[in-house]
DNA sequence: TATGGAACGATACGTATCGTAACGTAACTC
DNA sequence: GAGTTACGTTACGATACGTATCGTTCCATA
């Protein structure tokens, strides 16, 4: 994170402890790494931090902002924008990057227990909207909007719609579980959108 | 339900009673159309029903294979499976159908409940893999292999990534609320899959 | 008709975990 | 050095899951 999540409100007294709350974002990380979301408490991470619970509390309000505030950051470092001079090699390489992610690291399954959690938390709910999935669509747009302007999709694509049947279907087998997300998934998935992109506007 | 999800053990002693049964899935119905997953209880699906706890326990071994119980058969009633005579309006009928009864019933916020708790529950994601998305799925790709029959898409269309575009792009916007289920969305993912799957092939 | 086994409703209990409150102490500003 | 705030420790309240126990009721069988 670059800043702290909720700066100090006063000037006064005592500062807050940038070593308590780096290291709190660490036992969190590493909680999350060990056993997702479900098995993060937040009694340990006071344990493991050296940190009383309050002091957890006084920046981060509830469970799910503190592991969101730890998940966010790596993940977002893990996906590029691609500029490979093709819609095809763009998208591709995102939804790779994507995939990667996810299969490769513990964070797809903290993605994963972040995602319900946002469904039990209106609260958390809001934050996840403003600080990853608008963030991110906005970065994955700019894949279609230079593809339109390569005229390799019409003036007409809906870029919204193209990256719900890019990334929806990854989240789809994420959550799911019914099929593996392989590398031949993504290329399916990428030819037919693309080709369905170009070739019938409505 | 078409029969009762854990029959009794022994054929001695006082049978099961049908009449708790359906009180406690009718009650469950009715605690999950009023606030979802989030808030049923245990305690509150008893109280309702006129059952004693262990006698919801004795069925169902945690809250979400009831809420799934509950859920399924209502779910599964909305689900037709459309045969227009062509790839597109079965499809589009289909999503369709979908997007109804998420918008449409509280059905959809169950479904959204459900999903998450088959997050954080391997033996409830286990029986959400073999009574609900495996049977779904099935249904759906009928539809896939009738276009294939008739020639609307080539014999190398992959049915299961078509799904994954369809109904993944719709759970998408179900679960990260970004952007409304519309009914012109509907059309345009229809549109824009068919075409991909018949003009790339690969 | 008597017996025994299992389910019944009611209720208390144990466990987990979230989030808050109440200490006395430490650190920083003015 | 006086005032203010954060610190770690610990206790606490609240919620809700799932289990255990009680005396009672229902049914098959002998």
């Amino acid at each position: 994170m670059s800043e702290s999540p909720i700066p100090p409100v006063s000037l006064r007294g005592r500062p807050r402890s940038q070593r308590a709350e780096r290291a709190i974002l660490e036992a969190t990380t590493q909680l999350l790494e060990e056993g997702g979301f479900v098995a993060l408490t937040m009694e340990e991470v006071a344990l493991r931090a050296g940190v009383g619970k309050a002091t957890i509390y006084r920046r981060w309000p509830t469970k799910g902002m503190l592991a969101f505030d730890a998940f966010l950051a790596q993940f977002l470092a893990r996906q590029p924008l691609p500029d490979t001079g093709t819609l095809r090699g763009d998208l591709l390489a995102a939804l790779r990057a994507w995939i990667r992610t996810v299969n490769g690291t513990v964070t797809g399954r903290t993605l994963v227990g972040l995602i319900a959690e946002v469904q039990r938390d209106p609260a958390l709910a809001d934050v996840w909207s403003d600080r990853f999935v608008r963030p991110v669509r906005d970065q994955h747009r700019v894949m279609i909007e230079r593809g339109v302007d390569r005229g390799e999709i019409p003036p007409g694509a809906d870029p919204d719609i193209a990256l719900d049947l890019l990334f929806g279907s990854a989240y789809h087998r994420l959550l799911q579980s019914h099929l593996p997300l392989s590398d031949r998934f993504a290329q399916v998935v990428v030819d037919t959108v693309v080709s369905g992109m170009a070739g019938g506007p409505r």
